[in-house]
Order: C-alpha cells, then structure tokens, then sequence
DNA sequence: TTTAAAATTAATAACGATTATTATTTATAT
DNA sequence: ATATAAATAATAATCGTTATTAATTTTAAA
C-alpha cells in the first residue's frame, strides 16, 4: 500500500490547473506555475499531473496536435478545437442519447466511454487578419502545405 | 507550382496501407514495406505518409496511445480502442444525425468535422489469460498504476 | 520533539516519435 | 541526351515525455 504524502507543488498544479478555463499542456501549466515556483521541475510538473488522471482528479486527452491537454472538469463533456489557433473550448451538451449502444453493434467486446471532437475555426480567427488568436498551430496544418499548389505530374 | 513526380516507395507505402485492416502507425508500417523495399528509410515513410495526408487520399488521427495512426479509408467513420491492448477497429456507423448542430449551439466559429473514440475493451481482451492480443498497451494505462492501492495519508 | 521510513523533489539523463538537413539518385519535360 | 526539379537514404536534430538519482520533505511513531 503507497501512502500518498502532502506537496505543495502538487496543490499548486491542481489550483493552477483549476482554475484555467482553457486546456493547458504540461509545459504551459509549468510556465504558470514557475511565477510561485521557480524552482519547480518539468518532471515534478509531469508526475503530478499524470498522478492525478490515475487518481481520477483530472482529465488527460489528445487532440491531435501533438502535445497532450489536461483538464479539471471531469465530468462528461465534449471538446472544440479551433485548426488554426489551436484553442479548445469546452462543449457543455450531453452525451448523444444512444451513441455508445449504437457503436456496439459494430463491437466485439465492452464500449466504457468514448471522446468527440469538433474541429473548425473558431470566431476569433474568422475575422480576416487574425492569424493566430492563442498559441500553437495544429499539427500539419495548412499554413506549411497548400495542396492547391500541387499537381500529379502528367 | 510543385509538380509531384513518381516514386514507387510512395506507391507502395499506399498499397500496403490500403491492403492493412488496422490502423498502422509509420513505424509499423516501416517495418511491412522493408520486406520490399529494404534501404527505405523511415523518414521517407513519415514524409510520404504526411504528403499523402495533405493531399487528402488518407487519414491521420492520433486516439491517445502517443503515436500518430494512418487510415486509408477517408469516408466519415469512427474507431473502437482497445485499452488493453491498443487495437483500433472501425466503426462503419454513420454520423448521429445533428450532432455538429447540436454541438454549434454551443461555439461561435464554424464547425467542419468530427471524430469520434470509443473506448473499451475488445473481446480477445476480455477472454482471462490473454493479456495481449496486439502490441502496445494505452498511455498511462492500468497496468502500471492501481489507484485502489492509494491512500491520502491521514 | 527527535528519529526514522517512505514519498517527493530538482536536476538531469534517456527515450521514443517525428521533423529537418544534405548529398546523392531518380523522374520527367524539353 | 540533357537539364531541372523532386525524391531518396542516411543521419542529425528536435520535441514531448518518462526514468534515474541524490537530496529534501512529509509523516508516523518513539
């Protein structure tokens, strides 16, 4: 049996994360986190964060971007994610009434859950200028590639 | 404008793509195509996978395991993960009716697609004794953690 | 209130997945 | 045939994450 001893760096990324609105990732929630800790580690960061999904605390997802999010809201609810910005907003609907019952008639085997993501471009980035309204692109995005340009040779 | 030329590595990283049921990541997929091609590189494969991508005649998603996966059928689907032991099947249930409506009520932006996981154990999983019927295990799955073996001490 | 055991930490090394670089080879238009 | 541009293999570099370790901190018990 492991004892689970008090940290205050371990309260410190629970309050922090809690009371983020967006979906930081491990490394931004670090960035906050070093203005009460300066001395706190990337590792320490990491650790407790995924001892905290493992007890249930919190959420860990990927959305495709590359980097893994956390998020205090544990209760069921879905995710939009904006591709050129990269912003994940939450989406407070419930579960569709008979999704997962619906997927079970394609599985062999017990359904526990399941994720949904929403991909677009949110309003901030809609507006014709704002290239980037929060941080990251998503990855492989359509900034470094222009498929348009492409043409198979005859 | 860039004119894409022949190469038969692309075609052949394609046409092992296409004749796999599952849902390879680029190293598994590597390691089929050396049978043929045995000096292919594994940065050829990333780049023709994500060239592929860009030009829309695959799929790429990533469902939480940390590596990114490849999908040859690019008709709207969604995917069963086994947590136990990583596999990933298809779901050929179409699109709950309304559900990016639903969904838009609640962001301002514009939603364009969507992607669905569910999540579970697969019937090969679920037979005692058999503790693997793939390959990797999920991210930060059970095996290496049992939250009822945790106490806030006192 | 010391003491001791175990958990946590900071620092850092190691790791796996992916991308970038570069010199060489290959495909294609002329 | 030749020139040009794209694709390649090899390899280095990068990024996100996990593992290791010696030192520190928490906690229970003496």
């Amino acid at each position: 049996m492991k004892t689970l001893k008090y940290s205050r760096q371990r309260e410190s990324i629970k309050a922090c994360l809690m009371r983020r609105k967006d979906h930081p990732t491990a490394d931004a929630l670090y960035t906050s986190i070093r203005e009460q800790f300066p001395n706190i580690s990337l590792g320490t960061v990491y650790r407790n964060l995924n001892l905290l999904v493992d007890l249930g605390e919190i959420r860990k997802f990927s959305c495709g971007d590359g980097t893994d999010h956390f998020d205090y809201d544990t209760s069921p609810h879905y995710h939009f994610v904006c591709r050129r910005c990269g912003r994940i907003t939450d989406i407070p609907m419930e579960a569709a009434s008979g999704l997962e019952e619906k997927a079970a008639v394609h599985v062999e085997g017990t359904i526990e859950d399941h994720t949904i993501f929403f991909y677009g471009v949110c309003a901030d980035c809609q507006q014709e200028g704002k290239r980037s309204a929060g941080g990251g692109r998503i990855k492989g995005g359509a900034e470094s590639f222009d498929p348009e340009n492409f043409q198979i040779s005859s």
